[in-house]
RNA sequence: GGGCCUGUAGCUCAGUGGUUAGAGCACUGUGCUGAUAACGCAGGGGUCACUGGUUCGAAUCCAGUCAGGCCCA
């Protein structure tokens, strides 16, 4: 133990290091490191500190405090916090603003449940000024679990100064953006095709349409529209909403699949033929029994562009109309392959007019029934209509058939009432017009996982749409568009004052939201009318997506700061956001700002519950964050987040694996350190010191194994791939731990304190510290802990916390490849000899002579040799030996390499493989463990087999204990003379008078004075060892005698023989 | 219905062309320990979702099927 122990009394012992306990308490250790970084405002200095440093720019994706925070958010807020963290090591600047989400329709839902309101016009009549303020109040109900809990993980984002989306800045900035947009002409108003319900009279959300599925039955109809240029031949045409007919425009085929024309005889009475067109895959569905000839057959595009004659003619197109098309989206499985498009009634077909210049008829009111120009239907309920329309196409000779079809179909919610897909007038951004720069923007974009890139988000805008903006609601940031009430003239506003100056008064101080924003009207400039604001709210997604400006007010203030944070190096949330936020940034920078948006997206996977469920408020199976966070703490709860799979993938989660955590690895790293701390005070070791420090191989291996880590960490940062930025650290810590540490452990407890221990120290000292710093951005808690000791105790001048330390730099001299690759060896061995030992069924403390071991190369063969101290140290045997191929001990056999010589020979290595087995294996064995090739004669040819092209295995004769795997093998001489016997009495009872050290609560480092009495066998050993004993066990004396009273007394029996010991410190 | 992802031990996940599929946890046995809520060694536990194909060789590549998830219809 430490010289100076003896001399100096504890409590005037210099303590390098303040003493830590064995026992981590992890939640006291971060709410320490919380409070420390209250108290030194260590966050802001982060960023104070590096001003003048090149910029890391970060976007806060804005999460909305109407509910609570959970488990998926821990999730996105831990990797959010990594980069900056270690951006900043680096030396960036990072400026981490914060913001919240606050417009939207799930707000204004949470109000309706509150007030208990079921239709849209209650919150008309309670008042949009008093709904929308409750609205505001309610987006932050949980905005200080939300503080806690970010700030309790360690996610350091400036909350203070979060930018917020329903601010009339913020709103200002969206209005900009918009009147930008407008100007550009890429602003427009249009239709859309919604989920509709004609009994509430209004659209659904995706959300509330994913609710009402059922299964229902509709007719299945085959008409007939006789083509207006063929005569008696008509296309079948397929439709499963009779009632959408008279807004029919047009048909759709298929450009690829077969159709055919066929003749059929017309049943009895109604006499002669007709002729049918329809595809060829659906002959059988459409006639079954029935025998028709076909006269011809052509793929679609054939059709392209026929005319028939129009089913109704209530309503007059405005364009041509009542042609066959070609879609893709035709399909061959139901119906006829031709499909009826009705533009006003499915999505679909809405886009197909678009793109084919088609009308849009509107044959039915937001009511649900039919227009006055629907004649006789008009005023009734569309789907009460389909027996009558069905009825009037059978009288003319047009019904074909009529079936049954059973399918899934969207119903309201509320009311039972099936929805109508209707289309609505709304305001649109023609995306569309930059779809080819959003792709090549796109392509820019480091993504995380990469098949995003192209798959989903790629995808995504491959089939770009216009984006749909408008929303009919109440809370949310108003379209700033006015239209004149007589000559329907529009105008965008861009800013306050420009809405000011047009309506002639003051508006600086105007709330931005419904209704008081209505109220404004504007004296229209073409006529002598009033321009009201048009009643649409914008899309939420817009709102979130325009924060890489709006949370700076641009520009309208901070022009130099927009420039600055624009694009951002790195955003991240769950792949869901990839149509959300994603897009919504990806569109607006594109649009308005001709770039990127970001560089590096983090896109992770959802987090599913233990029975692998999606986490959701309805189904009631969200971990609550606080009970992970109380039990295991923050460190461990982000370590699991980090390591547990790629971050793009969906994981199950519980609490029990954040458990895991923490005996893996937290202790471990724990344990390390607590016992550099202790043995560093005992002896007084300064870092600083600069007495000679003697590195012995195993030092200058581990250090070449943290700079080789250190080295693949700083990549994996620079790379975006959190696996690989956390996972090597865990394994370090073990090997480091239980390789290291285990092996070198007597040096740091050994009296002299010589070069060798130095060194020891030295080398603990460096790995510790750097840990820290490589564990800063992901376990900042831990981190900073071992840091403000390790390195704040010691160096005056050193930074107040390692978030604010510089990262590590690899040293390359000190990385040596081969001693990584001959220490694994040694590792492997002392494995094998655990291994033999546990099958001779011998404890390891009881020394033996021997073990042998067989390694696969000459090359190995030395290594061995210069690593046999450690091996017979941690084997506890006295030698060494090295087998080779003529010992008696083992035999060898081959493996020939697939890999190697499969490649090599391909289809004649099967051939190859059975002559290498067929030569005598110990003559092959002999030459290949010597490193020269063999020589095998395949099909006529002499081939040269290298020796790294077969694995020799070593196999032990029998009658020895060995253990083996592949070509290593370890034999152990198991004979145990008196001598050796003696030798592990004596190791036996130093293990014991240790237990009872312990047992008595003496300290590490107390001599002692022991007193023994024992069998005669055990007696003879103990005197042998006399010294032995004494020294591992810090004792002064070491008698036979009977134990004094006041010492601590105590017995054991092993191996037959008994002991009793009186154990008493030395003052 | 479409796109993307996933499917490997009881659990969480590695393995992306090489014949004998691994790790950690959990379980059983055993050993070691004055840093260890640890650790070492061994054992049980696998139709690599299924079917077909390519190949000397497939968990891995291809096609299809099934199941789960997300997004979109």
């Amino acid at each position: 133990m430490g010289s100076g122990v003896f001399f100096i009394l504890p409590t005037l012992r210099y303590v390098m290091f303040k003493p830590i306990s064995s026992k981590l308490d992890i939640t006291e250790l971060e709410e320490s490191v919380l409070q420390f970084w209250k108290k030194k405002d260590i966050f802001q200095k982060t960023m104070t500190e590096r001003e003048g440093g090149p910029e890391y720019v970060f976007f806060e994706g804005p999460p909305t405090a109407n509910g609570r925070p959970g488990v998926h958010h821990v999730l996105a807020r831990v990797f959010k916090d990594m980069f900056p963290r270690y951006k900043t090591m680096r030396g960036f600047h990072v400026d981490r603003r914060g913001g919240w989400d606050t417009h939207g329709l799930p707000v204004e839902i949470e109000i309706e449940k509150k007030l208990g309101f079921t239709e849209k016009s209650e919150i008309e009549e309670y008042g949009i000024d008093r709904f929308n303020e409750l609205c505001r109040e309610s987006v932050f109900t949980y905005i200080q679990e939300w503080e806690r809990m970010t700030d309790r993980i360690g996610f350091w984002v400036d909350l203070d100064r979060a930018y917020i989306t329903y601010k009339n800045e913020y709103i200002e900035s969206v209005w900009w953006s918009l009147k930008k947009l407008w100007d550009q002409d890429l602003l427009y108003q249009g239709y859309k095709v919604v989920p509709y319900c004609p009994r509430c009279g209004t659209p659904l959300s995706d959300h509330e349409v994913a609710q009402g599925y059922e299964e229902t039955e509709d007719p299945s109809v085959f008409v007939r529209m006789p083509l207006a240029d063929e005569p008696n031949t008509s296309l079948l045409v397929w439709t499963t909403t009779p009632w959408t007919l008279p807004g029919n425009v047009a048909v759709a085929a298929h450009p690829d699949e077969e159709y055919v024309l066929v003749e059929r005889t017309l049943p009895e009475g109604e006499g002669g033929k007709e002729r049918l067109i329809l595809a060829r895959p659906l002959l059988e569905n459409v006639f079954q029994e029935e025998k028709v000839e076909v006269i011809e057959s052509f793929p679609g595009k054939k059709l392209k562009g026929k005319k028939y004659r129009p089913l109704f003619t209530f309503v007059d197109p405005d364009k041509p109309a009542y042609r066959v098309i070609l879609e893709d989206f035709v399909t061959t499985e139901d119906g006829s392959g031709i499909v009826h498009l009705a533009p006003a009634f499915g999505e679909e077909d809405m886009d197909a007019a678009l793109e084919h210049d088609l009308p849009v008829l509107m044959t039915v009111n937001p009511d649900g029934r039919f227009t006055a120009d629907v004649r006789p239907w008009s005023g009734m309920f569309v789907k009460d209509a389909d027996p009558l329309i069905l009825e009037d196409l059978e009288n003319r000779g047009l019904l074909f058939d009529v079936r049954t079809y059973v399918h899934t179909y969207p119903f309201c919610w509320r009311c039972d009432t099936p929805l109508l897909y209707y289309a609505r007038g709304t305001w649109y951004i023609r995306t569309t017009e930059y779809k080819d720069k959003l792709l090549e923007y796109n392509q820019r974009i480091n993504w995380r996982p990469e098949h995003i890139k192209n798959g989903r988000f790629g995808n995504w805008l491959e089939n770009n749409v216009d984006w749909a903006l408008g929303r009919e609601r109440y809370w949310g940031t108003p379209l700033p568009i006015w239209e004149c009430d007589e000559c329907h003239h529009q105008t965008a506003v861009g800013s306050v004052q420009e809405l000011s100056q047009q309506s002639g008064q003051d508006l600086s101080d105007l709330d931005l939201h419904r209704p008081y924003v209505d109220e404004v009207v504007l004296p229209c400039p073409e006529c002598e009318g009033t321009m009201n604001r048009v009643p649409e709210l914008i899309d939420v997604w817009f709102d979130s997506g325009a924060m890489q400006h709006a949370q700076w007010h641009h520009p309208f203030e901070n022009e130099e700061k927009f420039q600055e944070q624009h694009p951002a190096d790195f955003i991240c949330e769950a792949v869901d956001q990839t149509r959300g936020w994603f897009y919504s940034l990806h569109a607006i920078s594109t649009l308005l700002f001709d770039e990127e948006s970001f560089k590096n997206v983090i896109c992770l996977g959802l987090i599913l519950d233990e029975e692998g469920q999606k986490m959701s408020k309805s189904r009631g199976n969200v971990v609550s964050p606080w009970d992970v966070l109380k039990k295991h703490g923050a460190d461990a709860f982000r370590w699991y987040l980090y390591t547990a799979s790629p971050p793009g993938q969906e994981r199950r989660f519980s609490s029990n694996l954040v458990g895991e955590v923490v005996r893996n690895f937290t202790l471990t790293v724990w344990n390390v350190y607590s016992f550099f701390v202790t043995y560093a005070n005992i002896d007084e070791w300064d870092p600083r010191n600069e007495e000679p420090r003697a590195f012995n191989p195993l030092d200058q291996w581990l250090r070449s194994e943290l700079h080789t880590l250190i080295k693949e960490i700083t990549r994996a940062f620079e790379d975006y791939d959190v696996l690989r930025a956390t996972r090597p650290i865990q394994e370090f810590v073990d090997v480091l731990s239980n390789w290291y540490l285990r092996r070198s452990r007597r040096r740091y407890w050994k009296s002299e304190a010589d070069a060798d221990k130095n060194a020891a120290y030295t080398t603990l000292y460096e790995v510790l510290v750097t840990l820290s710093k490589l564990l800063a951005p992901t376990m900042p808690f831990l981190a900073d802990a071992m840091y403000r000791n390790l390195v704040g105790s010691v160096e005056e001048d050193a930074e107040l916390s390692v978030h604010l330390d510089d990262w590590p730099e690899f040293e390359r001299e000190l990385i040596d490849e081969k001693l990584n690759e001959d220490m694994s060896l040694v590792m492997k061995l002392a494995s094998l000899g655990h291994a033999a030992r546990n099958n001779s069924g011998i404890k390891v403390r009881q020394p033996l002579s021997q073990v042998s071991f067989s390694v696969g190369s000459a090359s190995e063969a030395q290594t061995l040799k210069s690593y046999t101290d450690i091996l017979t140290d941690e084997l506890n045997v006295k030698e060494i030996q090295i087998l080779s191929s003529a010992d008696e001990a083992v035999t060898h056999n081959l493996n020939p390499y697939p890999r190697q010589l499969g490649q090599k020979y391909q289809a004649l290595f099967p051939k190859v493989r059975e002559a290498i087995l067929d030569l005598d294996q110990k003559e092959a064995a002999e030459k290949l463990l010597n490193e020269e090739p063999i020589f095998v004669t395949v099909e006529g040819e002499e081939l040269e087999i290298l020796p790294e092209e077969v694995e020799v295995r070593a196999q032990a004769k029998e009658g020895l204990e060995v253990a083996s795997d592949g070509a290593y093998l370890a034999a152990l001489s198991t004979e145990i003379t008196p001598s050796l016997k003696k030798e592990g009495l004596a190791r036996d009872v130093v293990r014991r008078i240790q237990d009872f050290r312990k047992q008595a609560d003496f300290d590490i480092s107390d001599r002692i004075r022991i007193s023994y009495q024992a069998t005669s066998d055990l007696t003879e050993a103990i005197q042998e060892h006399k010294q032995y004993i004494m020294e591992e066990t810090l004792a002064v004396d070491l008698e036979e005698s009977a134990p004094k009273e006041e010492s601590f007394v105590s017995s054991a029996e092993f191996e037959g023989e008994k002991l009793t010991v009186g154990l008493e410190v030395v003052e």
